[in-house]
DNA sequence: TTGTACGCGTTATCAT
DNA sequence: ATGATAACGCGTACAA
């Protein structure tokens, strides 16, 4: 970082609460409802109804009311309107990883296409151990902090779950193993998506296959868990011999000094099977991408050699032409986000539970298995 | 004056779907700072002061503070603190696009783990056009509903840059195009990337050249411009001749219907050269994979016939084999959100405006140009 | 070290 | 339709 000089502004941060509002950048200084009360020329709570649009207010009085605050540049301050009313505008969003991995940012945007234009702010948080967890369910008595709680891909224990059960606020469940606990929840169907991806291995006539997972950072991932299962019970249900899946759980990302290292013990316990597999179905993109690569590298073709489906459809699987299981985290946390609305609204939500269709999507790391294999 | 805490609910605040809920929503309601004091048997000032921290209060006492409000699962009511106070704890992130693309994801997080462990919460707002833009500054006596204001990769007008500069609280730009009427500023060295990547095709010992850029959507990218602008001053600098540098606008992305369609165009553009460039400089990386997708289509082969480089080095490019610019969203909002911290505390930040230097990352996109054209 | 009393900016109730 | 006034839950000078 270079380093260059600053315009340098003396005054303001400094505001003391019943102290002076010493002057300095002029007006433009918080401006109460009461100032544009008497700017208006009308009392408090006429301000306050006017600008909120409540009726029972003449019109005139509004329009007038409504220049008086554009004139001043009031707008209300949401601690105060909060504490008076028993409603914060805030919804706490909880996720288990970065906010910048594909899923939950992509939930962060889709409930905030359906939140933001009801006027609810975000509030993003993570935890990703279990005592993090715990603190955060522990100071939950978040009642008062926000007035809905949507939390994404964490398996909860008995503990939060009571928590959660007690909680006054709504509780919306996004991803999470079990609806236990939740006023409402999305849920993917891992089941039918692994089951679709295994079916296409099949009619390509691919007859030994392979499940590799490796669970993603933090205590909290289970989807490896259920998605393997799933594997297994779609392929022996269309018939495929028990000695002709493999199950390879590789560890979690925290057993290896680097992600390299994990991705080699990857391909390591492919190459070592004998008789290899044809095809693979992968936990996720972004393992299977690499993977792929690791393979490659071994002189494994893909799809040729190969074929090797993934899981999620983040954007590098369209970029790395892998064949995957689409699932779409924005339009889910649409739908978990307008079931809290219905909750804040004391309605009953079109539906409380709901389960999410995934899409097979067919791309190039999938093809036939190599004649001596048929 | 006479406290009268927990008598009288306003029953708005309750909040109960379809009836009750199984037994259990007794008291875990709404636990005040006073009945912690009444449990502990002290004043309400003493609790403040011995959940807080502050010294001036006896262990002993403080540690019956905190096992009555452990008891009573209290958490501060923020609203109430904020009001009381005039802190907010909350810290606005303005971006210009969705939350869920790279750059934007990346900075939430990098943001959020300066800021979360300071116990501020971040409240994430997106605009997209001017008029949404100006909507929210003139709004923006934000002063009162947050503490600080952190603007990414907005283009803004003199009338936001005004009003910016009248803010009472800390404002601090991330990746704008200049630093007017920030407090504070994280920018990225454009310039320094893209004479990095031309220095590098120069050396492989390509001749003849091409920028393409297509802005992502949103009215306020001015980084291909920009990025633009470096390339062909990079270039020329380094001895190119005029007629050997090509610079293709593809428009925006909401110029077509499709992506596949803007993909075609660029692609289109780039065959119709006559001669073709051995080279392309893209302006972000996304639209480099799919560019070298469509050429790939046309016989072109990436990295043989046509060497190509990205922009910003996000997941995608390595994922693509992409060589690209690197550039740490994540790191740039750490550093923007550690000034804004520092200009909340009333200190000098260690550097008021900053320029993140880019890393070009060889992959393999880039190769010496075919024999015929060296 | 601890307690008292008032203020923060709104909303909601009850008069008028 | 409009105006007083009492909460809302906490922070903080100031008193004890």
């Amino acid at each position: 970082m270079i380093r260059c000089s600053g315009l340098f502004r003396p005054d303001h941060r400094l505001w003391r609460p019943g102290g002076e509002r010493t002057g300095k950048v002029g007006r433009m200084v918080r401006v109460t409802l009461h100032e544009v009360a008497v700017e208006a020329g009308v009392s408090d709570s006429t301000v306050s109804r006017a600008l909120r649009g409540l009726d029972k207010v003449d019109e005139g009085t509004r329009a007038r009311v409504r220049q008086a605050a554009d004139r001043l540049h009031f707008s209300f301050s949401r601690n105060a309107s909060s504490l008076a009313s028993g409603k914060t505008m805030r919804i706490s969003l909880l996720f288990s990883d970065k906010l910048n991995t594909w899923f939950d940012a992509s939930v962060l945007q889709g409930a905030y296409e359906v939140l933001y234009p009801q006027r609810y702010d975000l509030i993003p948080s993570t935890v990703s151990t279990y005592e993090q967890l715990s603190a955060f369910f522990s100071r939950l008595p978040a009642d008062r902090n926000v007035d809905a709680v949507i939390v994404a891909s964490i398996n909860l224990g008995s503990g939060e779950t009571d928590i959660l059960k007690r909680l006054t606020i709504p509780t919306v469940g996004l991803d999470s193993r079990t609806i236990e606990g939740f006023d409402a929840s999305v849920l993917l169907d891992d089941r039918k998506g692994m089951h679709d991806a295994v079916a296409l291995l099949k009619r390509l006539g691919h007859r030994r296959m392979a499940y590799v997972g490796m669970p993603e950072p933090g205590d909290f991932e289970f989807s490896s868990q259920r998605r393997g299962d799933a594997f297994m019970e779609s392929a022996l249900a269309m018939g495929f011999q028990p000695r002709d899946l493999l199950r390879i759980d590789v560890g979690r990302r925290a057993d290896y000094r680097t992600y390299d290292e994990a991705v080699g013990s990857g391909v390591a316990r492919v190459l070592a099977l004998d008789p290899m597999p044809t095809a693979l179905c992968v936990e996720s993109d972004g393992y299977a991408i690499a993977l792929i690569g690791g393979l490659r590298k071994y002189g494994i073709r893909v799809p040729q050699d190969m074929s090797v489906v993934g899981f999620d459809d983040a954007d590098v699987a369209a970029a790395a032409d892998l064949t995957t299981v689409h699932q779409n985290p924005e339009e889910m946390a649409r739908s978990a986000a307008d079931k809290a609305l219905a909750l804040m609204r004391g309605e009953e939500p079109e539906e409380r539970h709901s389960l999410a269709d995934p899409i097979l999507m067919l791309r190039g790391s999938t093809a036939r298995p190599p004649q001596r294999a048929r």
